[in-house]
DNA sequence: TATTGTTATACTCTATAACTATA
DNA sequence: TATAGTTATAGAGTATAACAATA
């Protein structure tokens, strides 16, 4: 397999990189690294079976947000706001389920600003064909790991995700002007 | 911060669906629910910073790619291996990347069909300055985290990728045909 | 004035198929 | 025939700005 060239290739390189790059820590390059190339293949492997169903990860993450939410359905502002998706980009996804049959939108009658997106019948539907198959899938992906082993992953990622926003304007920078990129 | 509430909001999200859902094993779909919020949020960050260079996560790597390979460069194929990325995308990236003067193409004398992707000059001036600040954000990120718990994390991601390749093709699955989508 | 959502736009990433030129 | 790369196209994700309706 390709995968086993990939894992070495990487490795060398980020041992390549070590000894010339200031500021290089090498564990940190490798925990990114990790997090990354895992995501890379766990989202490659999914949205091959979401497109089968015409989902993506967004659609998917929108759908189960709704179905365990409350019965009326969430505020779009909502949804932007836990996906970390603008709100120009929640009115897309929403437009594309609604026209899917799976959500439609409703006008909040107290702030009549502000939509709700309910699940209709037919979202529904289509989850509670989905989600069993999406957790068997995701179950059987992660065989090789034992339950300990998922629990030390699970919070060693939260504590990593507190790291980052903890960090995440100290970690940002001022980029050097010959390199500045107009955008606008 | 809302990041507080993300976090609350999906772990009952998880917490909820587990007595619902058939085939749902808790710390699996956390696991997975930890890799791509984990992710989400690094990719978030970064990609600011990588914006004001006119770099994505993609090109980054390519050049990174090459700095640390044969002075000769890298075959497209081989490019496209290590990224998963295909040879028609291959082609667009690079094209991105030689218009921006960061990479030449190179004809392989060995065989007429191939391409190296060569770093220019200015690709390498790019990266020496970008890369020290890239280096120092990721550490500064990850402060949070000690480093054996770095070290921890690094060998179960690596093992999830190991689990992932293992059983990708047995987590693929027939869709239900009522809610195939053509595609082509 | 501030907020919710929409429209418009543009760029990136991904996926697929048809094509060329070499081997 | 098979392989390396290109071209063309379409869908999805993301980012920004201008706008309408409502608060």
């Amino acid at each position: 397999m390709g995968e086993d060239r990939r894992e070495a290739f990487y490795r060398d390189r980020v041992r390549s990189c070590a000894p010339r790059c200031p500021g290089f820590d090498r564990l940190s390059v490798e925990t990114t690294f990790g997090i990354l190339h895992t995501y890379d293949l766990f989202h490659q492997i999914m949205s091959r079976n979401l497109a089968e169903y015409g989902l993506s990860k967004s659609t998917l993450n929108i759908l189960m947000l709704l179905k365990h939410g409350e019965a009326e359905g969430m505020l779009l502002r909502d949804l932007g706001e836990l996906l970390l998706v603008s709100k120009a980009n929640i009115t897309g996804l929403i437009d594309h389920l609604e026209q899917k049959g799976y959500v439609t939108r409703v006008v909040d009658s107290h702030d009549r600003r502000a939509r709700f997106a309910r699940l209709t019948k037919q979202g529904e539907e289509l989850l509670d064909r989905y989600a069993p198959i999406h957790y068997r899938s995701i179950g059987e992906l992660l065989k090789d790991l034992t339950d300990e082993e998922k629990e030390t992953l699970i919070s060693l990622l939260q504590k990593t995700r507190g790291s980052l926003t903890a960090h995440a304007s100290a970690a940002s920078f001022q980029a050097d002007p010959q390199y500045q990129v107009a955008r606008g």
